[in-house]
DNA sequence: TTTTGTGCAAAGGCTTTGCACTTTC
DNA sequence: GAAAGTGCAAAGCCTTTGCACAAAA
């Protein structure tokens, strides 16, 4: 699924972007990555093209989300993630506490979106969907230490609360 | 469900904290906001009590964070939104277009936590949970302007893409 | 009286912006 | 050759931090 070089040119150019040594170089690199912040992208894509700088690679990736060639996230506190197009539209799981990050097709997600649409009419962007939780080995070294919390607390059924 | 002033005192001293000027009056203001990014947080505290510093709202909402007395989820680019955790739990709909905010109950992410329970063993915190797409109005207005995404685009069943 | 919390102001980090130059078409 | 894109450096914005002082227990 992560070929050499697809062709950058005729992609840029059917959305109405210019092909630039940069652009290319960005959706390559993120290719390649999966997905990366800004600043990883910025390590990759330097280490082919070295003289693109960081404002170009902001400026890139803002115009490539508008076209839809990339796509973000918010997987931390600040700064989005960003993912190629051609991977397979996946969802999140984000782990508090080690801040590891998992993928699930998104079909997991696909009864929600569902719901979703039939009570309020609202369109779920799946691949931006990320969801923040405990995975199972942060729950498995917590019960462990001893628990940071109450698994069932009194109310919210599946609320967790923080650490 | 918004009462006066609830036993703050009671229940920041039972978290171990010191119940002060600023903690109480930042928990009144979220609990009357409902929820609040931190600087709106601030100009409603300031109201009522002008000498608390911004510093100190950062300082204090991370130290009720912890403490469990609050909750904020990712709602927009950079900065979090915190709850007050006397609401009824909530999952929220983040519209990417026109930036609005929905509550829904979080029974619409119940399934959707019990498979990635069963499937990864991931616990998910459904307070903290943000779905971005776009909401009804937006769609509709949408295919007023003339679609700018076709509903159902080919393979990806739900997956919405950018504007 | 000891410990914890706060205000102020400065420092820090990430992102955006202005402008002259380069590249694409 | 015109329009779009880029590099560099400066400006901005939000958040964090150090330190002396104030409030809580």
């Amino acid at each position: 699924m992560a070929g050499p070089g697809p062709d950058w040119d005729v992609r840029l150019r059917a959305t109405g972007l210019r092909s630039t040594v940069a652009r290319r170089a960005v959706l390559q690199a993120l290719r390649e990555a999966g997905h990366a912040t800004v600043d990883e992208l910025c390590v990759a894509v330097q280490r082919t093209t070295p003289d693109v700088s960081l404002s170009t690679i902001y400026r890139t990736l803002e115009v490539l989300d508008e076209a839809g060639l990339v796509t973000h996230a918010h997987l931390h506190h600040g700064s989005p993630t960003y993912h190629s197009v051609d991977e397979e539209p996946h969802v999140h799981l984000v782990c508090t506490r080690c801040g590891s990050i998992h993928q699930q097709p998104i079909e997991v997600a696909q009864s929600l979106a569902q719901q979703l649409q039939a009570s309020s009419g609202f369109a779920v962007d799946m691949t931006h969907l990320a969801v923040h939780g405990r995975c199972a080995a942060c729950i498995e070294s917590d019960s462990d230490e001893g628990p940071a919390v109450e698994p069932g607390s009194p109310g919210a059924a599946s609320t967790l609360a923080q650490p």
